[in-house]
DNA sequence: TCACATTTGATTGTGCACAACTGAATCGTG
DNA sequence: CACGATTCAGTTGTGCACAATCAAATGTGA
């Protein structure tokens, strides 16, 4: 018989945890006119620049049901601006307007803001974030591994 | 300066590690006819019996927001059920059904199962979940004491 | 080359999250 | 008791997530 107590479960804890630590995010990123998923796609595309929607859903792992809307709503505010790959006409670049740029710079201090809120030493952040992505590599394996046995 | 980068981030960390685990409840949970949240609900009921929607919001730091709309789908469906407390006519408590509480044999099996596809040892998960709970204690605390200050 | 499959981004529909607000019930203080 | 403040659940509006579907562009094999 398992466990179905709600403190014993690490699926709640995350769920729990991310929704916490996004809600810290919200009032930084209110001044920048921003949510938390338009802030990831802006940290994409000041780390790597011009990108294609797949890119984008590749790095943050979202398809283009929740890109396509997020990604509208950023042009018409004046952060990004998009344009067709003149060599495949089926992808669309998404790029960064000089406002989008300047933007990088007063989002340049909510990480270690936001840190230091959290009420966690550096070192122990670090750690906890390495075990998120070994967990994260995991399960996304474990279910594509799942799609593919259905398939075939 | 602060570091931007995409894969530094604890929080995009989180994020990313809680929709994918999230994702690896969909197929068993769809088999229940729940979605995630709605499981965590039920998850509640089943331990504490009838509980109020604020007594079920502060288990899932979640607010009727929320949870009104979800509750209406779970008592249409014919889980739960919804009466006035008498003792405080302003208060809702939400019960399960014969339905919802049959419901919790069939879900016995979920915790583990997934556990079993998340590819790690029991013992790691537990000590990720004790570091979660921390960071989420840690950030809520923070959060409120924000709200405080600004207040006063 | 041509028929067919695949890739890419967009759209539609459902269900959360969360802020802001509403109305009814209750509480607290004078 | 009275009455203003607070609590509680619900509603509205916005913005994700995600499944399912679509159309256009591209790739592929006979």
């Amino acid at each position: 018989m398992d466990d179905l107590r709600l403190k014993r479960q690490v699926c709640f804890a995350l769920y729990a945890a991310s929704r916490a630590v996004t809600g810290l995010y919200r009032p930084a990123l209110e001044r920048l006119g921003l949510t938390y998923p338009q802030y990831l796609v802006m940290l994409v595309l000041w780390e790597h620049g011009e990108s294609s929607v797949k890119d984008l859903g590749a790095a943050l792992m979202l398809d283009s049901g929740t890109l396509s809307p997020l990604l509208k709503r950023l042009e018409t505010v004046g952060y990004l601006a998009r344009r067709r790959d003149p060599a495949d006409e089926r992808s669309v670049l998404i790029g960064l307007t000089p406002r989008g740029e300047a933007l990088r710079g007063e989002a340049a201090t909510v990480p270690t803001t936001v840190a230091r809120a959290s009420g966690m030493a550096a070192k122990e952040l670090s750690a906890l974030r390495d075990t998120l992505v070994a967990l994260t590599e995991a399960v996304t394996a474990t279910a594509a591994h799942q799609t593919d046995g259905v398939r075939r």
